[in-house]
DNA sequence: TCAAAATACCCTCAATTGCGGGATTGCTGT
DNA sequence: ACAGCAATCCCGCAATTGAGGGTATTTTGA
């Protein structure tokens, strides 16, 4: 298999394999001796599986480029190889034109996906990202946002009215009128609330 | 320009263009009338822009998939199609060739990307999202984290332990161990702590 | 096999909180 | 000028919570 891609690699004009691994369990001399400018990782190895080495690559060798070459295409494994940092992510069943098109487009400093990875990625993207931009607005006064803030800390009401030089029946009043605006009935659930989108 | 596209999809077999408009002030009619599979969308209009076009087509018509063609090559215009649910994103200084094959691609049910706006979808990703996914591990067990849970939805005490069936006894002795692991003095506190790190 | 966890249950006391009232001041918009 | 609202202060009662004690069963790992 690795001899494989050696030799179409070798094969292909532009393209030099400076050298194949079966594991990453030496991957730093294995990138020092073979100095590559893209790495081909594979997920699937013994010891050090591919993910976790390329972000041990990314962090000792930042200019190197890692492209994801799995049969998997689960979006646990793509999210991990992104945060690891890498630099593009294709499926084995690649065309091998299509291979070193995406070889080629991350030594040029690209990203590669295959359509239905990116989808992941775009999906992954709205999942986490898109839940964010929702900001509420329950028209909390200054007052109340910068207790509510307080209280998201975790901060007793009697030590908030400490901080904030107030009554600590004042305290509690705009914590009431809080509940009121946010529309629950405790103070956990008013900072889940908060927390939740983001109102502090 | 409009033009020009139409000329070369229908010109490119399997490809018909089937509308094109210079604004997206009647986009529902538009499309009604059109019926694509594929909306090439600008993001420079008048009126209504091509971003703001592709949430309301998406609402509307979620089956339909939206590629993005721009000059813009920004972060917040990339960042602001994915959210609004954008199934590719290419540059006008995409090859013919490379465009066609991006419209096959989302067609498909693929996402499409420039190598170098993949890369700028990467670096968002991990700018906004892998921060997010460092979950600390305090070495809860089961039921602390079903009750955590619970608190961070804002039920009291009394109601968590009807719910799952337990003495109020006990669920007030497995906060208290939560308490302890988390190192908290408070439902508050156990409960901020639990969403800003995401335990929950 | 045996100790350590996890799980479950119970009690008490003091502190904190939730909720119902009532009150004053000062600013804003009509 | 006056209603409306934010902001401040106060009281009391009942419920909930935090912190301290104690016990027993089951599961798990060294």
């Amino acid at each position: 298999m690795m001899d494989a891609y050696r030799s179409i690699l070798n094969g292909s004009p532009g393209y030099t394999c400076t050298g194949s691994f079966t594991s990453c369990n030496n991957w730093k001399q294995d990138i020092e001796k073979s100095n590559p400018d893209v790495v081909l990782m594979d997920i699937e190895m013994t010891g050090i599986n591919g993910i976790k080495a390329t972000g041990l690559i990314k962090k000792e060798f930042p200019g190197i480029r890692i492209l994801i070459q799995t049969v998997f295409e689960d979006d646990t494994k793509i999210f991990e190889s992104l945060c690891a940092g890498a630099n593009g992510y294709i499926l084995k069943s690649t065309s091998l034109a299509k291979m070193l098109e995406a070889i080629t487009d991350v030594q040029n400093g690209g990203v590669a996906f295959n359509p239905n990875i990116a989808a992941k990625v775009a999906k992954l993207f709205q999942q986490f990202i898109a839940p964010l931009a929702i900001v509420a607005d329950y028209q909390l006064t200054e007052r109340e946002k910068e207790i509510l803030h307080l209280l998201t800390e975790g901060m007793p009401m009697p030590r908030i009215a400490e901080k904030i030089f107030l009554s600590y029946h004042t305290v509690r009043d705009h914590v009431k009128n809080i509940y009121q605006k946010l529309h629950v009935a405790s103070a956990t659930e008013a900072v889940a609330k908060a927390l939740k989108e983001k109102i502090v």
